[in-house]
DNA sequence: ATAAAAAACAGGAAAAACACCCTTTTAAAA
DNA sequence: TTTTAAAAGGGTGTTTTTCCTGTTTTTTAT
């Protein structure tokens, strides 16, 4: 029977040694060894030997923290999985954490028994995503959103939003809105005051934050 | 034991009577009824009675399609849960059918007993999604993106553009990175050239699109 | 038809952004 | 240590943006 060795990355030593051992109780994995944080593990790596099949990761952490090692883990070994283990339980760092590439993600409340099963299905599938994550991500797809505020944008604004977006100038806009210059410094001293920004900068990254233009 | 009612909505007639064959086999399931369309389903329950305690809803259907059937299942009887069963298995139509509200996706080529965890998990958990949908959509947000161009930005310059991203001006982010204004003016000028763009705007759809920055 | 409100437009000034060419400082290599 | 390359800093001028205070035109409501 093939066995999978795992790293465990977790500053909490207590927390570490606990997994460590509920891992090694079964047959089919074993832990490798056990790091305080990214830096170390990267050190580890580094030796060109000690490469586990998996790596378990904590996401606060001194020096070098989970998200930054999930980055090094997928920029130099992309073959290597790793599970976010973590109290995390914030949207932000469940999606940072898979945008990093990582093959699962658990909250460390869960019970031994979905921790094992979990390293199993990676294993078997590739992903394991724990429920709070599924439904956080999936399910929460269907809840309205709750609208940043009460923004009336007239169409002209929205297309005078979208057109910031292309690198035009303002006179460029006025030609391709057919208006005055100066009524698209209208349109941008009215959004100025409307999104509570200071400049184009604003303008954009409010536009993007509310999907009205394709990045 | 509480018995769960079903309402089957799918043309195709072998297929409806075989999942409901399937459902009730089970004792703690039983299927209400069968319809071919959205229409047929909107018209049992205007009746006020004949409610299932779930919807099983394909999506190609004639006449009225399992979308509009689910938004109007979520603007009407948003209590209702309701779960797609179909041979789409496309990205647009499963985030399409999330964001309805559903609270389960299967395709249509799973085996019975999937179909009836997916079943006692919507009722157990409030939702399942098969394994293709978890690995579709969460799975695949760490995909690398296709990487527009080798670019070997420099750390400052990765600084410096997501300084401007936070509408700061360029003294501003002098000051804040501890350079001279003209430094910066250098940085910038070897960005545009180097990202193609011609203005600050470039550089903040280019920083997004790359994930340089938090939208 | 007329009053009120909203949208479009304007002038001008100050600040910021942009472009171009050039010098000094720093860091790395020979 | 000398040579070289890169990074940082500088001068100057043009363009664009931003921020005012207005006026004219168009829409809307009465």
């Amino acid at each position: 029977m093939t066995q999978y060795s795992i790293a465990i990355v977790d500053d909490h030593q207590i927390v570490s040694e606990a997994i460590a051992g509920l891992i090694n109780a079964m047959p089919q994995f074993n832990v490798l060894y056990e790091v305080r944080n990214g830096r170390e593990l990267v050190n580890k790596f580094s030796g060109k030997k000690n490469i586990p099949d998996l790596v378990l990761l904590d996401i606060n952490m001194p020096i070098m923290n989970g998200f930054e090692t999930g980055a090094w883990l997928q920029e130099h070994y992309p073959e290597v999985p790793f599970v976010a283990l973590t109290m995390n339980d914030d949207d932000e760092s469940i999606i940072k954490m898979l945008r990093l590439g990582a093959k699962g993600y658990l909250i460390k409340d869960i019970d031994s028994d979905e921790l094992l099963v979990a390293l199993d299905e990676v294993f078997k599938k590739g992903f394991y995503y724990t429920d709070l994550v599924t439904s956080k991500l999936l399910h929460n797809l269907g809840e309205k959103k709750p609208a940043v505020k009460e923004l009336d944008l007239k169409e002209k604004e929205m297309e005078f939003i979208k057109l910031v977006c292309t690198e035009m100038t303002y006179r460029e806009i006025a030609e391709a809105m057919y208006v005055s210059p100066k009524t698209v410094d209208g349109y941008r001293d009215a959004l100025f005051q409307k999104l509570d920004v200071k400049n184009r900068i604003g303008l954009v990254m409010f536009a993007i934050k509310n999907g009205w233009v394709e990045v």
